[in-house]
RNA sequence: UCCCCUGUAGCUCAGUCGGUAGAGCAGGUGGCUGUUAACCACCUUGUCGGCGGUUCGAAUCCGUCCGGGGGAGCCA
């Protein structure tokens, strides 16, 4: 049984067993108290074991930090203050000891900083655990939703020749290939017979797939090659990205909303004990925080509003702000924390600063793209319609030197029975961030990979 | 890539004006029949990130390299 269940069960005279790893033990003369945590839940379940049961010398009395454990025994309610059951131990196996003089992780808190180099075993840990079970929850609470939608999930290619351009640097993949034979170029004789790298994004292979089977999304493994030492990126990191046919920017915000108030939802609902902990440790405001994003609407503004309120709210920026340039973190801070006071959604960017694949809008200038700004986090989903006139799609690739013999494939969607589809990516580790209130992106992925640490 | 901070015991950190290393926790031993970060007593633990320089003398000052963190950029 699980110490999830067996915490919530009623004392009764029956043995029953628990495996788990033991978080701490305490002596008080003839009798121990072990506390052991089998992960199924941020709660230890506490063993007490008298002094006259067999091995209580031999085994009992030698369990440290991080040993594996089995107790049978009985559940019973408990005299002390601090839990309501306990369990009174008949007999103890230890399927594996954990020497105390070398075992990283103590019976206290530790830094996040001390547990990132001990990422094998940090998990160990209630925080981490605690961040852990939240992003499994997450994760399938994603799958649901776009199920609930009518979506399909696609699962689209870790290695890719697409860079996606403005996603930012790739990491290229390479091997001796086949014909390899030691020619001059690399490429030409390597696995792929062309230059190959991870994907920096499934977009544009969701596109093709949103093309044909309606309403598509992918959930997977993303990488940047880029050299950045902040706590809001890694080399890789988890995106998740709806595409949809048939759908314009205002419905392609609308399913951004309904999405990020579903997955906060749930996690609200079923991670209780587990949000508990970071509104206790990490952020004491962290609980009404989610609470405000499921209650209230986002609030919506274009580009060139946000631009005006910028200006004329006569605060000081170290970046000044005027039409054609890009917002920086400080602009993104002042419109969702001063100005609205909420998550707020951006609309209609110049088209210079983004990406060649968002529509152009009817004044030539701007793009259909929109972006969810959160607080404190910043932009946590990115979108747009996507340019679906083959022949403005091919003029805006020229205008950027971009190769069109190299996105053949994507022009083809646009030959072939183009229509109207939109979408947007969401960072999964910043969403994570958000709903624990973690300061640090490397400490809300298992095990985290950036420049210099894989 | 740029800017800033930082590196001292297993962990968290103190170390003043340059004078030769320190506290809490952890660990070990003993005590205690209801503990909750248990408590009480005693004990152990150091390439002061590496290398070089200044000095009679460097954890401390200077140079350099490496690691870690924060921010910017780029982005998710």
């Amino acid at each position: 049984m699980l110490i999830r269940e067996i915490l919530k069960t009623a004392p009764a005279a029956a043995v029953m067993e628990v495996k788990g790893w033991v978080r701490t033990r305490r002596d008080a003369g003839g009798l121990s108290f072990i506390e052991i945590n089998d992960g199924s839940c941020l709660g230890n379940l506490q063993i007490v074991a008298q002094s006259d049961m067999d091995n209580f010398e031999t085994l009992i009395r030698k369990l440290t930090t991080g040993c594996a454990v089995r107790f049978t025994g009985k559940l019973a309610a408990s005299p002390a203050k601090g839990q309501d059951v306990e369990f009174q131990a008949e007999s103890v196996e230890v399927y594996g000891w954990s020497p105390a003089e070398s075992y990283p992780l103590q019976k206290k808190r530790h830094s996040f900083e001390f547990l990132r180099n001990v990422p094998h075993l940090r998990p160990r840990t209630n925080s981490i655990g605690s961040v852990m079970r939240i992003r499994g929850r997450l994760a399938i609470a994603i799958g649901r939703f776009f199920e609930e939608q009518g979506f399909v999930q696609v699962h689209t290619p870790v290695i890719s020749t697409s860079d996606c351009e403005g996603a930012g640097e790739m990491f290229s993949v390479t091997t001796p290939g086949p014909g390899s034979g030691g020619g001059e170029s690399p490429c030409s004789t390597d696995f792929f017979g062309r230059p190959a790298g991870l994907t920096v994004s499934g977009q544009l292979e969701a596109e093709a797939y949103a093309l044909a089977l309606g309403r598509v999304y992918t959930f997977g493994p993303t990488f940047r090659a880029e050299n950045s030492h902040t706590s809001r990126h890694l080399a890789e990191f988890w995106m998740v990205e709806p595409e949809m046919a048939f759908c314009d920017l205002d419905e392609d915000i609308d399913l951004a909303e309904k999405f990020l108030k579903f997955l906060i939802a749930d996690v609200l609902d079923n991670c209780r004990e587990d949000l508990e902990l970071f509104t206790k440790f990490v952020d004491k405001d962290l609980r009404n925080r989610l609470e405000t994003v499921t209650a209230r609407a986002f609030a919506r503004t274009t580009y060139g509003e946000a631009v005006r309120i910028l200006a004329k709210s006569g605060k000081k920026f170290e970046y000044p702000i005027s039409w054609g340039a890009d917002f920086q973190a400080e602009h993104e801070k002042f419109l969702t924390e001063e100005v609205f006071g909420k998550p707020t959604v951006v609309t209609d960017y110049p088209a210079s600063i983004k990406p060649f694949y968002m529509r152009l809008n009817d004044d030539g200038k701007t793009v259909a793209a929109m972006d969810v700004l959160f607080p404190a986090i910043g932009e946590i989903i990115g979108g747009s319609r996507r340019e679906d006139r083959y022949a403005v799609l091919e003029k805006r690739m020229a205008e950027r030197n971009i190769d069109p013999d190299a996105y053949r494939w994507y022009l083809d969607l646009r030959r072939y029975g183009s229509a109207p589809h939109a979408g947007f990516g969401m960072g999964f580790e910043r969403l994570v961030q958000f709903v624990t209130g973690m300061a640090n992106i490397r400490d809300v992925i298992p095990f985290p990979r950036t420049a210099g640490r894989a």
